[in-house]
DNA sequence: CTCTTCGCTGAGAGCGCTCCCAATGGGGCG
DNA sequence: CGCCCCATTGGGAGCGCTCTCAGCGAAGAG
């Protein structure tokens, strides 16, 4: 009735529980003879192995731990950027047929969760876009298992992380609207808590000051409305402004919005650019010309990193993914 | 060095193994000096309970699987569901300190993994937005750990299931159509093999029916994309509908395309309404009237069932969480 | 032909925890 | 005053697995 055991495994086979074992983890060392007819008594049982005790004795859970704070996936909403980190991940630890374990980190039940639960229920975690402030980073790294962050962390450092090309990016767009003829070009930025926040506008500020232009700046939460409101006052500042870059493709549309209610044609009067290229890019209002970011990859990157550490490998260099420019219409 | 045993702990405070593991669970049955002078010596030795140890005596592993298709989260793209579920699962696992392990079933890998590991790796399975024909279910429920759906299984009798109220949701809304005074009322389907685009479907024809009017039917897969395609075609086939009724606000926003580019205005010659309420149903153009589903509630449902199945309660109802239309301006 | 080597296999000791059962002691009751 | 009961505690077995080590026979070397 219940699950087979290695014990019964080896009864049937006529063997003892060590050859068993040995067969179930790859078979080196044990005669052909001997290993198929262990397999054919696991297949004969549907044995499969009991992971607590496996785990108990190897001390390994193959099983690493996704910490996201729930309040990203909130503010993002519709940016399915959470969604494709998870998918990212998800495919790439099926290859090493480990488990995602997933942690939140709003509540501070969930915090405590999370120190409770890496010290011996996984053997890494997976740290995304945590605030620059996050006190959590620290704790985590102090206290054991290896952690990989998803964008590059802004006050730890020698930390392993993947991320992507942010600064190389917003330089690329901002550069082409320079090179299309724009003169007052100006950014709505992003938080600057965050690495992509901070970055994207590093890239901006680079790009402007390389062709002698003045940084305008305006600054948003990523979110819609933050781009929308971030317009307004833009246009209110700068009513002759002819671009603007925006720190995300959500603030993009909600600038887009802005300006349309302005009547400011795009990108006639003013070019406008997002990053992130999420779906609603390619169905914006002129379709959004914007930067390119890799986020399953992000996942993926980040799990072979973790991979790559879990054995053994150290130092392990960050890893930067590249971003490319999306022309569509509205620059 | 490494982390410490209750047996470490036990001798800190100078009682036996059992004293420390009656504490570390509740402490019923201690005494209030024992008590406090083993949660001392827990807390400076930073001690945590072993996870595989403990399951491995006590065959629970406090961990819940979250099953999802891969595709899912592929198709929806901006659509926040499989990310609001996610969120709610977290939230309610959060409360009976149990963890989230998320599989995938895409590839024959991922279908395999799912298989093993919910034999022993975790305690239930929740399984999310299969299609109908999905032989998984009925593998799953054959093989042990008890099953919560989210959505109403297609063919399977018999399950433990939590679903929004798709059907009346619809109803709702193309009855309100019917009392706005709208005459010709179609609807785009979502794909059939699919609860929610079945009894969406379903509710559409029950209103439809029920004032006697005729049914309009064309279908998409719930993208944003086939909502278009399929307002072309109904345009062309009833060049005088004047309502439509979408299976997702993402067709929905895509009908709209539809209709504006064949210069219909929304709502004065046509009106829509879509499903799910997602953000960009809020800044659509022009704003979509939707049914709205509790997305996070549902992933919150689906757990707190599992808790009570967990606990022992059989047979356990299904529940359905209500829908509510929200008017906005396209209808 | 003997000794060493090597490939293969089995025995056994735990990994850290829970839980059953026995032991202990103090208090209440007859 | 003796006995029983109950609350509290400790002892010990064992969950299913891995891994070290020893044993064994066959093969190769001298």
């Amino acid at each position: 009735m219940s699950r087979p055991t290695l014990e019964q495994v080896a009864r049937l086979a006529g063997v003892s529980r060590a050859t068993v074992s040995r067969v179930v983890n790859g078979g080196a060392g044990v005669s052909a003879a001997v290993r198929d007819a262990v397999r054919a008594a696991v297949d004969s049982l549907g044995y499969v192995p009991n992971p607590a005790a496996r785990s108990l004795v190897t001390r390994r859970t193959d099983s690493i731990a996704l910490v996201v704070s729930e309040s990203t996936a909130q503010v993002f909403g519709d940016d399915p950027f959470f969604a494709d980190i998870v998918r990212g991940v998800s495919a790439e630890l099926e290859l090493s047929d480990k488990q995602l374990v997933l942690l939140t980190t709003d509540t501070a039940a969930g915090r405590d969760r999370v120190r409770r639960y890496t010290s011996a229920h996984v053997d890494g975690v997976l740290l995304v876009s945590h605030h620059g402030n996050d006190p959590l980073y620290t704790a985590l790294n102090a206290q054991g298992p290896p952690v990989v962050c998803g964008g590059r962390p802004l006050y730890a450092a020698n930390t392993s992380y993947v991320d992507v090309d942010n600064t190389g990016g917003a330089y690329k767009a901002v550069d082409y609207l320079i090179r299309a003829g724009r003169r007052r070009i100006a950014t709505i930025a992003g938080p600057q808590d965050m690495n992509a926040g901070v970055d994207r506008l590093t890239g901006y500020r680079a790009a402007v000051q390389k062709h002698g232009r003045r940084a305008i700046v305006a600054y948003g939460d990523f979110s819609r409305d933050s781009g929308q409101a971030a317009m307004h006052a833009l246009l209110a500042d700068e009513p002759d402004l002819d671009a603007v870059f925006c720190g995300s493709d959500l603030m993009a549309v909600g600038a887009l919005a802005s300006l349309r209610a302005k009547g400011r044609r795009v990108p006639d009067d003013v070019a406008v650019i997002g990053f992130d290229d999420i779906q609603q890019a390619r169905y914006a209002e002129p379709p959004l010309t914007t930067v390119h970011q890799p986020s399953p990859l992000l996942g993926r990157e980040m799990v072979r990193m973790m991979t790559r550490i879990l054995s053994g490998e150290v130092p392990v260099e960050p890893v930067t993914l590249p971003t490319q420019l999306v022309l569509r219409s509205s620059a």
